[in-house]
DNA sequence: GTGAAAGCGCTAACAG
DNA sequence: CTGTTAGCGCTTTCAC
């Protein structure tokens, strides 16, 4: 049971209760070759019984990589929770080992960030960060940076994200291919991603001439949506579809829709964005546009690491994919 | 401008190029009485030009208290996302650090356990963890342990939850002062607290001479409270009001109401249980049962750094307050 | 006020 | 196969 509290198990403890040097243990703990299977055994089994857990932050110390990534995520953002898992599963695949890193209301990116660049990681990805380009250049003097679900012309700094104007595009001909003319964006304000989506709205409707392209002031959450469908509707009911910042946002819309007495799809259709994993899971799955999380967080492990090896910053520009589900139909009116 | 890629500048870079010990940088970086104002006015400047970043491995390593609170969490629990926000900020306040690990469906509790064990962090926070007492007790023999929002009967396992018996019987109450009568309890399976909200919703009809209580098999997420309320709806007309377990099943249980054609409030009443901060923040408000995020966490964060100077394990039970908001009203049937 | 030296727990050469 | 010897980057006595 050994594993007094207080006084940590020390390699050298092991070490002397097995009658062996520290560097034998060493060799057996990590599982290297270089100890009889003998000694070996007898070595892990001791430790065992003392509960020696070796000390994370004395190996990296040691050792010439930290094999350490550092991730900044937003904790309402429920699309991060996605990549930050993701993240986790590829980073791990390479033997690497991930430091999450929080951003809140009460807890900047600028903290959030110092504490993995203390942490000594190899190098960042930053989820959504709302960081200057001239912040993103200063850091990307210092490490590898990997920003997601947004690009940056700042030198150095590598992105991974997926074609904002196309998505938008593609919620935009789903929509008129049901016959919709009266369509209107609900927009995410100055969130990452957003300027992109206004412009491929403005442009896919121009394009199908649609000349009744609006836009309006959204958000993130669903109350931004909700606040944005209750103007909306006050002001104009003839809209018969919403092509919404993001899954949260559409949520908001769906739902002040319905208390209005409008069904969806049937009266409006709504689209999403992002694909987060709760749209698929809704109670009516959402229509919506999917930047493939697993894939975004395997191209940014792979950027970011290609980046430690001496590679260029990558730029990754994926297709964004429709996912049609419940929340989108044929126009009626 | 310093920082030159890949050789990071460590201390004795910095107190080389300023021509004094690496002791004195050292109480420089750390702001400590020991040096002239004039000296660490230079020492300043030269590192920040330098691009110094003190290692945060090495200086806890050399600590002799590593001042880590380890906090695992799940990464798709809103409520858990409150939790971790609050116990930042409450670490922060008496100079902790604290190591965030998440639970996912492919990265297991005990994987991120392991995580912070291994940083070597002098206490941990597990936010709703499904370990077994066992495992929870064996854990304890090693350093501090709290969990957050359930309870344990380990030997040396400090907790800190609301009182969930107490809590479902404020959500009946309010229901029955508003005149339900016909009220069903939409459950979390084996969720932490689970039980304890079955129980306490059973009693709480019981108590109030309402025999016709009701418990259907729920869960955590809106899906799961989707799923419910469908099955509900088709079997039973005339439930007046939902007790969901958690305000993301609340959520799920409006949703597939609404869309049935019921009105919410009006037709049926809906309480959720939380109070993470999308509900308040829903387009229609949730009536739910709020476990204060931010007592909570600082109770937690309290309670292992009393358990770290060697008090004993904290049993605290935090009266939770019914929060009425907008799902719901008096019965019209 | 400042510097020299020891050492936190571990791994990486290198001997034997 | 095993032990010895150096440090990783930092903080901490303890002299000066």
């Amino acid at each position: 049971m050994g594993a007094r509290r207080g006084g940590r198990v020390t390699l050298a403890d092991v070490a002397h209760a097995a009658g062996v040097s520290t560097a034998l243990v060493s060799i057996v703990m990590r599982g290297v070759a270089g100890a009889s299977d003998e000694t070996r055994e007898r070595v892990l089994s001791i430790a065992g019984e003392m509960g020696y857990v070796p000390d994370q932050r004395a190996r990296k110390l040691r050792q010439a990589s930290s094999r350490l990534l550092g991730v900044t995520f937003e904790l309402r953002e429920p699309f991060h929770g996605d990549l930050v898992e993701e993240a986790y599963r590829v980073a791990g695949d390479v033997d690497y080992d991930v430091v999450i890193s929080a951003v809140a209301p009460s807890r900047s990116e600028s903290t959030a960030l110092d504490t993995v660049v203390r942490e000594r990681c190899e190098a960042v990805i930053l989820l959504g960060s709302r960081l200057s380009d001239d912040a993103l250049a200063a850091l990307a003097e210092r490490l590898p940076v990997v920003v997601v679900a947004r690009d940056s012309n700042a030198p150095g700094v590598g992105y991974v994200r997926s074609d904002d104007t196309a998505g938008v595009g593609l919620a935009v001909d789903h929509l008129v291919g049901l016959g919709h003319r009266r369509i209107v964006h609900i927009d995410g304000g100055d969130a990452p991603g957003a300027a992109d989506r206004r412009a491929g709205f403005s442009a896919a409707m121009a394009e199908r001439g649609l000349s009744s392209a609006s836009i309006v002031a959204g958000g993130l959450t669903q109350i931004d949506g909700a606040r944005a469908t209750r103007d909306l509707v006050a002001a104009d009911g003839s809209v018969t579809a919403v092509v919404a910042f993001n899954d949260e946002c559409a949520t908001g819309v769906i739902d002040v829709l319905i208390r209005a007495g409008w069904r969806v799809p049937e009266d409006v259709s709504v689209i999403g964005y992002d694909d987060a994993r709760p749209a698929s899971r809704a109670p009516v799955p959402l229509t919506t546009v999917s930047q493939d999380a697993g894939e975004l967080a395997a191209d940014a492990v792979a950027g970011a690491l290609a980046m430690i090896d001496g590679g260029p910053a990558p730029r990754i520009v994926r297709r964004p994919r429709l996912v049609v589900r419940a929340t989108t139909g044929p126009v009626r009116r």
